[in-house]
DNA sequence: TATGAATGAGGGTTCATTCAT
DNA sequence: GATGAATGAACCCTCATTCAT
């Protein structure tokens, strides 16, 4: 296999395998032989290109992390009210956790290895919104009562709660469908659950006032 | 030490020293020798008593999943009204994932690792929640637009992701107060928006019909 | 081989198999394998009494010292007068050095690998001959013109050169005799010179001044 | 660094660099990288030029015995009388190895690794020197009772343990003074007492004329 | 001449497991 | 029940060497 003598192109095959590796067995469960194995190398050559066992993690992660910010991010960007900018940020986000399961599982791995280097980059993502939140909650578009980082944990909580255990919960409860469609079903649902959520009592407690 | 000649009290010992090593470093990242270490024991009595590395992991986590199941399920039923049940389950079930970082850590690593065990036990509590919820919705005390499980996702979800991210984002926040304060705090923000949640909308519904 | 499970005299079958391959080839150039191989044991086993490759090596080292200081320094405590145990001293150097090729050997190696603790210990016995030989000097019995250590060195530096150069000027030279012969001849001649040096020069010095 | 497409500037590179890193850590204690590194230069290079790891040490035990016998040679063909030479050679030597810690490190190395080159070299230095001593003892000015070779080893033998050991003599015994005036003050004793050595015993000689 | 991609062997070390005691 | 001697496989990593460029 892979004889091509291409310094760049093996190393980002030996990328992307670490990648399948690492997110199916973490750090301390894969090998390197598995890794060079999966793309048709010699084993030292990882090690000629990565340097390090730990390193390449570390490459990994960054370059999962460059991933989930740009596609995050760059979906913000693009909105025009803050809350077609929440709901763009959360369909992204629902997509992202949803379907890149490497991610996802890398994610998780790292956060129990205390590699932080993931988690940082995430709740930095999650604090920036938290302005956005906050914005919201002075402008009378998010209910006040409560830290924006409650709302946001409100709203990402369960999008990863739901990656997480919905292959279980589809198996248990014996729900029809593909995974894909209780994905969308769950999705539909979720958006209008969130609303609630967000949604500013003051008719309620108006009303309430008033009676 | 431990040279008490009592193999069903070295069992136990090893047990709790297998649970915190294995929680800390998942099973794979664990040696036995760890663990024996970490009990005063010989490397090869850990052995005698569980004849695998494998087989002890797989006996730490059904003594895990015992100890959530009565946790949670003796709370539930010692509650008179449905409400009071919700609100006693989500409660313990905060706790449970909020204090119990060993359970909350294996928890994590069993679902990496492909051991499905605890994972099933989990979801088998949600399942039968969900027929509470059910009831609740027919009742008219929980929105009945979405799926039960809909709604447990959107109630568990958040208190595994704050569980996770709460020192993250402790540090980049800069949250004031101790962990456990602001553990509290979140706690009854949570449940004053797991109520809008719930809330049947029948303000809508009124609006609605007077049309 | 070696099946008996006798932990002690394992240990000590790798020890002596560690001093003949180190001697050999020194630290770096020596393997486990090479050492585990020589004694009939697996691999492991090495590391299971002996922790890291340089801890065994320090203990080589260790024992080693142990047996020179032991050699070198009994043998000056039977002597009755300080000729006798200059001399008694010189035959015990001359033959440890002349005949335990190991610790010739690694004694070399440990200097040029910076392993300190053999050279240190070699070192002290010279210092303590010195406090001998400053006695000497101020009994009239070796020349006072020049530093202990400068004696000690001219008695001691020819028996490690001449163990080192033997078999090459064997060879060169075309010594006739065994090596053994070689070295019982040196010996004596090298005994005659010693003298020389240690003499006083009062006579000399005495004729000088008469004239 | 080191563009210079001259091949025999590099090749003269990489041979002082590898000096350097054979002298401190011998030839199994050393890797190509470790001298590729020192002089700036590809991995593969070294191969390029010498061809071999071996090969590349041959060549440095090669230039250290040219240097050597011309320093030490070139000294003796200057002087006028044995006496003379003698003393030359002395110096020189001590010079040599005093100074010349690459040297004095590596033909101990190769002494342990059997590369026998630099020590046949030195052989034949020493060899061809006791032609002299052998002649001075003809000719009444040196103890004719040994033969030349163990006086020269008497002579050569204390100036390698001098080097070997000075610095720890220095530690041990605290001498004062920099490791430079130790030498000198060393050499200046050194000269005294290898005088006495050589010195024919002329009260002898009184007597048998008086005979 | 010079680089660096690639290999494969070997090295030290860890580790689960077996077994005699 | 308990120890620790012993094994063998696997792992990460180093390194000399080859070879395409």
């Amino acid at each position: 296999m892979r004889k091509a003598r291409d310094g760049e192109s093996t190393k980002e095959a030996v990328l992307t395998a670490a990648k399948q590796v690492f997110a199916e067995r973490g750090f301390a469960g894969s090998s390197l032989a598995m890794i060079s194995k999966k793309c048709g190398i010699s084993d030292g050559l990882i090690l000629h290109h990565y340097k390090n066992k730990q390193n390449l993690y570390h490459e990994v992660l960054e370059d999962l992390a460059k991933g989930y910010l740009e596609t995050v991010f760059k979906t913000g960007q693009e909105s025009h009210t803050q809350e077609q900018m929440i709901d763009d940020v959360l369909r992204a986000t629902f997509k992202f956790w949803s379907e890149d399961t490497i991610y996802n599982r890398i994610s998780l791995w790292a956060f129990l290895e205390n590699q932080t280097e993931l988690l940082e980059k995430e709740t930095n993502i999650t604090a920036s919104l938290t302005a956005v939140v906050g914005q919201m909650q002075m402008d009378g578009k998010a209910d006040p009562r409560v830290d924006p980082v409650t709302l946001l944990t409100m709203t990402i909580g369960p999008i990863h709660f739901w990656t997480r255990y919905r292959n279980q919960f589809k198996e248990t409860l014996q729900l029809d469908g593909t995974i894909e469609e209780l994905n969308q079903s769950f999705l539909e649902q979720f958006l209008i659950l969130i609303q609630k959520v967000y949604q500013v009592e003051n008719k309620t407690s108006t009303e309430k006032e008033s009676e």
